[in-house]
DNA sequence: GGATTACTTGGTATAATCGCCAAGTATAAG
DNA sequence: CTTATACTTGGCGATTATACCAAGTAATCC
């Protein structure tokens, strides 16, 4: 069976969604945004790049939706709108261990 | 607070396993095998690709820990190694919605 | 053995992503 | 009004991803 038009443009929507969450910087960012707001200068701060850089993948997380902003004087906060992508988090930790488990028993074998 | 090279390296694997999920085809593979093992041949039909891209995103998400396989006759089987990952949807979906209907107030406003 | 089916892998062209720098905007402070 | 701080955006080179074709492997059928 073939998918219909609608059908293709919501896998493409969720695909960006995950693609959203898919950077090492990002995942940092929601990782920190889960315990509370915070400004772009401390985000900075905690990934350790350009603060350009940084504000491009906050771009990016604003555009699928999953944090939010307002400017307060010159300090503009970022917040988690989805918390429950934090739920993600679980799985994919059990997806490390299991492969993890996986790599020792293939080590094994040889 | 910097992030330490372990910590570092847990953020690599995480964004990887879900870059892996971030595509539309790789995505409606998962979706395709949460109703049971199929084979290459029908995942291709399904997403309607050439059967050597198929196979690759196949690679992508066997490499992920996503799925796992094996050869009977010809035939490859493959079936989800991790079904937590349909988990993932629920929240995807809230992210969506929740998307429309800002995207909605957005156009009010104007 | 030869042909067929079902996959996988290598190569390649095209497109998307990433990170920095430089330049621009906006608020606040002196 | 000038300066400083906090961001955002444009642009550029470098890496990575994606899709197809062609060629190779592996199991089955005749």
């Amino acid at each position: 069976m073939k998918a219909t038009d609608a059908e293709q443009l919501a896998l493409e929507e969720r695909a960006a969604i995950l693609k959203a969450l898919a950077h090492p910087s990002r995942l940092m960012v929601v990782d920190e945004l889960s315990r509370g707001e915070r400004c772009v200068c401390e985000l900075t701060e905690l990934v350790g790049a350009d603060m350009s850089t940084v504000s491009k993948h906050l771009s990016v997380l604003r555009d699928a939706g999953i944090v939010d902003h307002d400017k307060r004087g010159v300090k503009v906060f970022y917040r988690l709108r989805v918390p429950c992508v934090l739920n993600f988090f679980t799985c994919i930790e059990a997806i490390r261990k299991e492969k993890g488990r996986r790599a020792l028993i293939a080590d094994k074998e040889r």
